[in-house]
This record gives structure tokens, C-alpha cells and sequence, in this order.
DNA sequence: AATCTAATTGTAATCGATTACATTTATGTA
DNA sequence: TACATAAATGTAATCGATTACAATTAGATT
């Protein structure tokens, strides 16, 4: 493979020109520029980025943390991510930690090793403490889950108002037993969801019981069957259900199938695309996750160029369908 | 942030002899060792990749493109590249080519460019014609759809005995009367399971009915739900389908739940995560992904060190759930 | 034609590592 | 102690681009 020395050995001029007709610097004559270009296609050339970034200092590789890359609820995000990069000459490393502290530690070596300008991190998992560090030298933005009063920027939506929204819905349609599946409250979308779920039940009166709050180990479908078999062996059964991830609601809604008597609403939350293919189709808070990957992507390339910015939260909406119809 | 020099000069040694320690070369001193160790941690040096890379002219990132990151079937794939590259010390860029030719190029050049050693492939709407041009020059490994009697090397499972035996299964149940839901013919894998659909229905002597099959636009669950509702109008319904894909049974699942008057029997194919938590689950057809998407990784590695690498077909195996036991 | 300025092109340093080869130091042997 | 050999370390070239600065050329002005 040719490289540029070679290119301006054959053009007959030096590198510096080649190198001027690869960036389009203006300076160039015409006349150059083509026997440059000629040259190019002769030798069917492509300059390397080995040598290039490393002159710049640079890797237009931007590194995106994410627990599992089969939960669907980031798969849009990361679309919306993939698009924006590229549109400004930037790729992107995807990079599942699936919650294991030992794969951190490679991803963050891997902006230390300046393989990566930047870090989205959309992990909930990931250890705060050495992110932060890591945000002394480099930068980061957080897009999803955020820390609440920390220093790295962030791109979210307003989780407790969306719960809030959800509830409300639930308790208009008439349901005064509405139980809550939720996540361990370590984490902060799971603590600012039953904030809302709270504050929807106390504004009409309704009594927040304890036992129709279920905590759920994790985020799958499996998470969301059991949790519903047990709200199911309550004496006073919920007849209406919501749920802080789709994964989860749509667990709970197999398990409403099969074995519950009496029909019982379900509200999920992120409208993933399996959503709407449900038996029922799922009520459920769509987050703009498009937006919240491009959003993310432009905050993180502002950092990278030195350009300080402001936190965004981002509008959701109430969507519904079947399973909030019964 | 440090450079070897500055390590080299706060241990008192060469920038030799620094690279070694960082390579751990035997040929160093545990003496010195130690001393160019404390350096290293108390300037928080970590070497850059930039540096290395361009000297190796390796890259050491692999690309990983398929049509879409939202299609469940490709997440385990995924699971086990990352994995395995990982593990021999490589990463992966991961594109979506959203099957749009431009977006091809872009990833094309990456490689031309030497950001990545290498490709996996695993879209069936790739430009066939530049890739084997790629192929050429570059490294390059398809996964699950491949070329017949293309020279790229690929891993993938045996499509027609898999359709074959789904559909024996189906006939095996007292089926007689079995639609096909299958993609566009210019993809060798919906060529292949309609050939086993077809090699089954001929073994027990049942016709091949064109207005049993029924070619989508795409892979999506919608395309499923068109085509189901499309049999559904057949004046001789069927008793059964089988699908190509695990996203269009469900398709037609959900239109049988909700508009079919008689049970009708679906087999998918892919075995994605959804597959066991719809309603009914879906007995298909299981790939072994991760092991697929390994294998991918070590013949790509292989390729990259020069060394010739064989074929391979993995094992597929039939997950018989509710879907068939009506 | 002589001079000045602007446009174009070239030279060589630089980014941060690796490594072949040269040199120094340590170790063993007579 | 002197010498041979092995181990440890250092020197400097190299990978392939970019770019500040210098040098050249072209074009304008008188």
C-alpha cells in the first residue's frame, strides 16, 4: 500500500503538497492539485489514519459504554449516536460492560491509551467514583442515568415527572391498586420513577403500600414474570401495574396472560420496539432516544474541542395502547 | 499527560529500555524494571496507542458491520465478537450499514484508511462486488450469510436442513396445509430455507403452493403481520407457517392472536431473546450465535496474521415451544 | 526591466511509540 | 587478573502523516 511519500514522488512534488490536496487547503494551484489527484488514483491511494492521528493527537473514535447491548432500549439511542459521529468524521467504539467492574477498567484504558477522544457512558452500573476521575483528564458525557449534583454533563428526561404522568393515567382510568415493579433503588432513574409514582398516588388520596411495590434484581423479561407472579399472590390483587422498563411490563404482561382472572393494566417505560408487537400492545413513556444519542454525541464533541456545555433534559410522552384498554 | 520520554528520563534510563518494561521484555533488569514502574506511576503514564499503532501498523480495532443493531438476532453474534476480541487484545467497531451503499463506503475506507485490521461481515445486503474487491487487499470474515462459491471465508449455520426440519416438524404435528413467510430470494439464505421447506413438504408428498408463500419487504415485525394478514385471506387458510425470521413469526402471531378464527401452528428462526417471552412462546429454529460470532473473531485474527483459514458451519438446533402445541 | 507582493511549493521537525544494532556492564572461567 | 561470553542498556532510525517556516515562483506595479 502506497503511502504518501510515494504519492508525492510520483506527482513530483513534495509531501507537504500532498498533504495539502488531502485536507483541501486552498492554497494549492490547479494544476498540482490534479497531478497530485492523478497520482492518487494511480497508485490507488488511502492515507493512513495510524499516522495521521497520531500527528494530531487524535482519534475521532468516541467510546460508548452500555450494559448489554440486547436490551433494546438502547438500540435507538445508539442509532441516533452512530448518525451524529459520523455526519462530524467521528466513529464510534460500542462497548458492553455487562456490569463486569474488570471490562471498566479496559474501556477506561482505552481513553487513557488515547484510543478514544471521549466516553458516552449510558451504563447505570458503572462505578461513579473512577468515572469521575477519568473526567479530570478526559471528557465524558453522561446520556440516560445521570448523577444528581455531579460534574459530568449530562443528556436525560425528566423520569419523575414521566412516572408521575404514567400513574396518573393509570388512577383516571380507575384503578386505586396500582403496584409498582421496579429496579434496585441504587440507581437513580429507579429512585426519581417511584418519586413520581408516589407523588401521583398521594395527589388523589391514594395509600402508598409497600407491598404492591416490587424490587426486581434486574432488567429482563424473567425479572418482570416473577415479579408479577408474586404481586399476583397478594389477597388484594393490583388491577393495574406499572413498570420502570418495557422488559420488565412486558414480563409482567405474559404473566397477566396466562394466569391472572381478572384483567389488570400495565404501563411500561422507553416504548422499545417490541412495544407495540405485544399481546396486548404496551402503554408506555417513550423517551426521545434518537435525540438523546445525537444530543449526546454533539455535548461530547463541544467537550472534546475545549466548549463547555449545559446539561439537557429532554421532552417524553405518554403512549398510549391496548394494555391500559381493558 | 506523559510520554515515554518524560518516563525515561525520571527513571534514568532509555526510552528502549521503558518500552521494554511496557512490552515486558525478559531482557530487562528487575532493578531497573522497578524503577521505570515507579515512574510510570507516579507520572500516571499510559501509553498511547497512537504512538504504538502507527510504529506496528496495526490498528488493532475490527469492523463489525451489519444492516441493523436494532435486529435482536445479531445481539449475541455480537456478544461473542466482543468477547473474543477482547480477548486476543483486539476491539470492534460496530456499523450499521442500514443496508445504504453510501454508508459502505464510509466503512470501506476505514479499513483502506487502516483504522481497522479487518472485517466481519454480516449483512446480507452488502455490496458483494466491492467487498471481494476489499477482499483483495484486506482481511475479511462473513458471518451467518456468505457467498456460495465466493473465495471470502465465512461461518454460518446449514439453512436448508434447519428449514427442512422445521417444517418436518410442523408436517410431523398432522399439518398438511404449511404457508411460508420468507424475504426477498436474492438473499441465499431465504433461497436455502425455502429449499428445505420445499424438500420436506415434497418427502411427504404435499404439494408446494405458491399462494402459500408469501415474500416480504423486509425482515421487520410489521412485514410479518402484512404477510399473515395476506394468508389469512386465502380461501384455503393454512394450518401452520413457517417463518424465515423470528421477528416476522411474531408478526404473524400477533394477527393470529388477534384475527384468526382457527389455532394455527408458527415456527420462527433465530431464537432471539423475544422469541421465548411472547404469547405463546415461539418454538424455532436456534442458531448458535455467540459461538458464531467467536469463530468469527479467530478466523478474522487468523487472516490478519497471514494464516489461511477454512469454512466453517456450526450446528443449529429446533426449540420446540407453545407456538406448536396447540 | 526592476522591484515588490502574493501565491505556491518545499524542507525538516514533530507526534509517541518500537526495535535493529551498537555499546556497556556483569558474570563466569582459566 | 585477564579474557570470553552473556545480559542489560542505549542510540538512532522508523512508522506516515501534518505544519511552521523558508524558499521559490508568479503576477502586479512602476
Amino acid at each position: 500500500m502506497a503511502n504518501i511519500q510515494q504519492i508525492a514522488k510520483r506527482a513530483g512534488v513534495s509531501v507537504a503538497t500532498v498533504s495539502r490536496v488531502l485536507n483541501n487547503s486552498n492554497s494549492v494551484s490547479s494544476k498540482t492539485r490534479s497531478k497530485v489527484e492523478e497520482a492518487i488514483q494511480e497508485l490507488k491511494y488511502a492515507p493512513s489514519m495510524l499516522g495521521r492521528n497520531l500527528r494530531n493527537s487524535e482519534s475521532r473514535l468516541l467510546l460508548v459504554l452500555l450494559p448489554s447491548i440486547s436490551n433494546p432500549f438502547y438500540s435507538e439511542i445508539i442509532n441516533g449516536i452512530q448518525n451524529t459521529a459520523i455526519a462530524n468524521d467521528y466513529h464510534i467504539l460500542l462497548c458492553e460492560t455487562d456490569s463486569k467492574p474488570e471490562r471498566e477498567n479496559i474501556y477506561f484504558n482505552m481513553v487513557k491509551n488515547k484510543l478514544a477522544d471521549g466516553v458516552i457512558s449510558m451504563d447505570p452500573t458503572i462505578n461513579m467514583k473512577k468515572l469521575n476521575e477519568l473526567y479530570e483528564e478526559h471528557p465524558i458525557i453522561l446520556c440516560s442515568e445521570y448523577e444528581e449534583g455531579g460534574c459530568i454533563p449530562y443528556v436525560t428526561v425528566d423520569s419523575e415527572l414521566a412516572a408521575y404522568q404514567a400513574v396518573k393515567h393509570l388512577i383516571k382510568l380507575g384503578n386505586e391498586r396500582i403496584a409498582l415493579i421496579t429496579s434496585d433503588e441504587k440507581f437513580l432513574y429507579a429512585r426519581q420513577r417511584r418519586a413520581g409514582y408516589e407523588r401521583a398516588l398521594e395527589e388523589f388520596g391514594l395509600p402508598v403500600r409497600e407491598n404492591l411495590i416490587y424490587h426486581t434484581k434486574g432488567l429482563d423479561f424473567q425479572n418482570g414474570v416473577h415479579a408479577m407472579r408474586v404481586l399476583l399472590q397478594e389477597d388484594n390483587k393490583p388491577t393495574a401495574v406499572f413498570a420502570v422498563s418495557d422488559t420488565l411490563a412486558i414480563g409482567a404482561l405474559k404473566v397477566i396472560n396466562m394466569e391472572s382472572t381478572t384483567p389488570i393494566a400495565v404501563v411500561g417505560f422507553d416504548n422499545i420496539s417490541f412495544s407495540s408487537m405485544t399481546n396486548p400492545t404496551l402503554t408506555t413513556v417513550s423517551q426521545p432516544m434518537y435525540n438523546m444519542g445525537c444530543h449526546a454525541v454533539e455535548m461530547l464533541i463541544s467537550s472534546i474541542k475545549g466548549v463547555k456545555v449545559e446539561n439537557i433534559v429532554l421532552e417524553h410522552e405518554l403512549i398510549i395502547r391496548e394494555s391500559t384498554m381493558i
